[in-house]
DNA sequence: CCTCCGATGTAATCACTGCTTACATTTGAT
DNA sequence: ATCAAATGTAAGCAGTGATTACATCGGAGG
């Protein structure tokens, strides 16, 4: 029988995993990745300093914990930008993960550094990381290998190098606006507008046209 | 007059400003950015705990130092390329900056980390930082006016887009590979060479021409 | 019903961190 | 030669991740 959330006095929390994760979220969007602790989980667990190590081997542990609970509504947000697209155009596709991955990142900023991060989480020790990374990366592939198949992308291109290309863009849009490197490089428009502009631009390229003449940023 | 390099026993060091850094870059070099202390950067100088702290306001301080150093050393690859070529062709004046930042992105990972960083380093308080970020900024703006003015940059582009896309390409490809994002895209080949295939197929992109069947990845 | 054991909590402690304060030594200008 | 500024030390604060020994609870078997 499940225990009732109100007995919260009791010695057994009876959630603290759950709680744990929820406080270490809060603490992350309050004062940043940086500024986590897992003492400061645990007292807004309401609970001793110790006792989130019964549950998690060290603070990576929980902060992967963290991530994979962040991955999950990344990789649903860009699924849902993928399901309302049509399975026509390739570049349309492309364009839907895009909209899907920036859009989150916009809106989770520092759980994007968690995910990112190599040295808070234990990205490979997680299956569902490493798996819903991978997944995404076959469906891009996919919609190069239809996009060249189509004749919407010249063959000429090889998948992996366009595959990487398109990675790291907007993986460094992402990074640059979240490392604050906007300000630096002059770009004045709301974020959001920017990338949006940039990645027209980009699957332009992809498609081997020259664009036909966007607003400056 | 200089005091004798030779003489460390004495009370004053004479030169400790200068060793911190050093033994700051020493212990980035061996356990990454994260590992560094003050603590062990003095140890390693022959001093007390406190004594840095003579002589730099707080640990961002002392990094911001060490990033100063390092952006002085990016630049001089990125000027050293970019004199290397000729002026003819402005694509090729991006490309030969794309090559310096790379190449010294490569070759110092832990210290493009400190550059990059605004958590570590107080990057806008550093006139050095700003101003040489600036200064590549404005050469790559330059490029980009001459290469449309002479046609081999379509005048459609907005010149402030294709800076963004710039940017972050590179960008995203040095983040890439430091966060050690390179493994789960199956980036097979040595990082260098992926980079310059991937670099080449971009410009190529910019130049409005699909490129003529390079190998993959 | 009750006992006992594993799961889950606490208390106390360690080594380490950034940083501050009070004090000691040295150096160079007067 | 003296004295003040510069530069070092010693001691200590609060906060960190992590470990160990002990306390408490809850459910399964007798």
């Amino acid at each position: 029988m499940a225990k009732s959330p109100g007995t919260r006095a009791a010695y057994h929390h009876g959630n603290l995993v759950e709680e744990l994760i929820a406080a270490t979220i809060g603490l992350i969007e309050e004062k940043g990745v940086d500024a986590v602790s897992v003492r400061e989980a645990a007292k807004r667990a309401g609970v001793s300093p110790a006792a989130p190590f019964r549950h998690f081997a060290n603070k990576t542990a929980l902060m992967t914990a963290v991530a994979e609970q962040a991955m999950g509504r990344l990789t649903l947000s860009v699924q849902q930008e993928l399901s309302a697209t049509g399975d026509a155009d390739p570049l349309e596709g492309l364009r839907a993960i895009a909209r899907g991955y920036l859009a989150w990142a916009l809106a989770n900023p520092t759980h994007f550094d968690v995910i990112a991060s190599r040295t808070l989480i234990d990205f490979h020790g997680s299956p569902k990381l490493t798996g819903e990374t991978e997944a995404i990366r076959l469906v891009m592939l996919d919609l190069i290998a239809r996009g060249q198949a189509s004749g919407r992308i010249s063959p000429a291109l090889a998948p992996d190098a366009l595959m990487l290309s398109a990675r790291a863009f907007i993986y460094g849009l992402c990074r640059m606006w979240i490392d604050g490197h906007f300000t630096e490089w002059h770009v004045e428009k709301p974020a959001g507008q920017a990338m949006a502009e940039v990645v027209e631009l980009f699957i332009d390229m992809i498609g081997g046209n020259q664009p036909t003449g966007r607003p400056g940023l």
